[in-house]
DNA sequence: ACGATCAACTAAACGATGTTAACATGAACG
DNA sequence: CGTTCATGTTAACATCGTTTAGTTGATCGT
């Protein structure tokens, strides 16, 4: 299923090349627009090749999407490095916007779509330890963060549930990207600029999670 | 396009009865799979029969989106009657999150799906006023609502811009649901029950915007 | 030098989808 | 009684993801 090159020096494999494309090609017109001819048809390919290297469409996609999280998820990781856990939380925030708006095809690929269950994952089911899937990674860095906020008592005492806590940060900064993404050219409202209003928006909820009121 | 019955006594149109079945069809499995041949079936039709009374898939489903979107709307209205501007907020949301989560699959439809700018709207232009989208009264709502929070001084002075601060709740509200929809049974974490979650988060964004900490 | 092997690809089709064009039917009506 | 027209049906089309059966050309043992 994944043929490997006979000269490994001369160019790039197909299979990156077809990875290439279809990134391009799915970024900017978004998956569903895109279809196996298209894309076979940009590499000078026919489709049946594609299967050589893919499993199917989905399959093709997955790779791809997991590929740009992980750097997504890689950059919200240098975030770790900042000492003071109610403003890592504020940075997390910002970052995790600025990629939604940033790539947005992605962010609906990821978030914004009901994956259907992997069918390898299904048989496979356990998967290696630390080798989890990337959101992963993302969401225990949050979870930490909140619950350093916790322990170190920033919070008000009835936020002490840190899945709680984080699951409302996501929401928040989840609903302001997904919102753009979906209706931000709708014209019969006047969108603000989605950075201001997730500013906006961490600013006030870390004053009601916090326990000092400036 | 739109036939009329020679005996409207006899029976529901079949115009009524498609939607009806659609309706059926959508909410269990989701509009994209349910084919057009499916929903003929059910009817005991010819799937071209259904193109008597309604242009394409995407016209069916609009109308059916917009039906449902009425009584949502409509429930939401009857929030009106709250006089405490700040509990009206509290309960709008509240009353979000039970209509996506009793109803994802509409809600997915008309929230988390970009839609195709519709060809009648684009000719069309203007539409009546008064006459307008379901969901433009319902996010009028919460507009007014905020605003009256901001007219008696319920918010903090840096809260004036009432369509900022509409959109920070809608973002919040709609990131509850969303998630959940998406994500719901993802097995990798432990979701909270969503109408905790934005219980505890309407409390929490109130504290922040609030001029008093109690 | 040569036949065998096999990775890497193509050609052609399959089944499902939304949609349309051409034809049937049967009640309503002058 | 013949025309009209709402209301269907039958059969096809184009496009989609995907599969099956071949083709090709480099590599390798002898």
């Amino acid at each position: 299923m994944t043929p490997r090159r006979r000269d490994p020096a001369r160019g790039p494999t197909t299979r990156q090349r077809i990875l290439e494309a279809a990134r391009e090609l799915f970024a900017r017109r978004g998956v569903e627009r895109v279809t196996m001819r298209d894309l076979a048809h940009t590499i000078r390919l026919t489709p049946a090749a594609i299967y050589l290297y893919f499993r199917d469409k989905a399959a093709l996609i997955r790779e791809l999407v997991e590929n740009d999280f992980r750097t997504f998820s890689g950059r919200l990781g240098r975030l770790a490095r900042i000492a003071d856990p109610v403003e890592r939380l504020q940075e997390l925030g910002h970052a995790y916007v600025e990629f939604g708006i940033s790539y947005p095809n992605h962010y609906r690929l990821l978030f914004m779509t009901p994956h259907p269950p992997d069918a390898a994952a299904v048989v496979g089911a356990a998967v290696a330890p630390g080798q989890g899937r990337p959101e992963e990674d993302a969401y225990a860095l949050l979870m930490a963060t909140v619950q350093e906020c916790i322990d170190t008592g920033r919070f008000r005492p009835e936020y002490q549930n840190a899945a709680q806590v984080a699951q409302m940060i996501w929401a928040c900064v989840h609903g302001v990207v997904a919102l753009h993404i979906v209706m931000g050219d709708d014209p019969w409202l006047t969108w603000q600029s989605p950075t201001r209003t997730v500013a906006m928006l961490i600013e006030t909820l870390e004053r009601g999670l916090s326990v000092t009121p400036p």
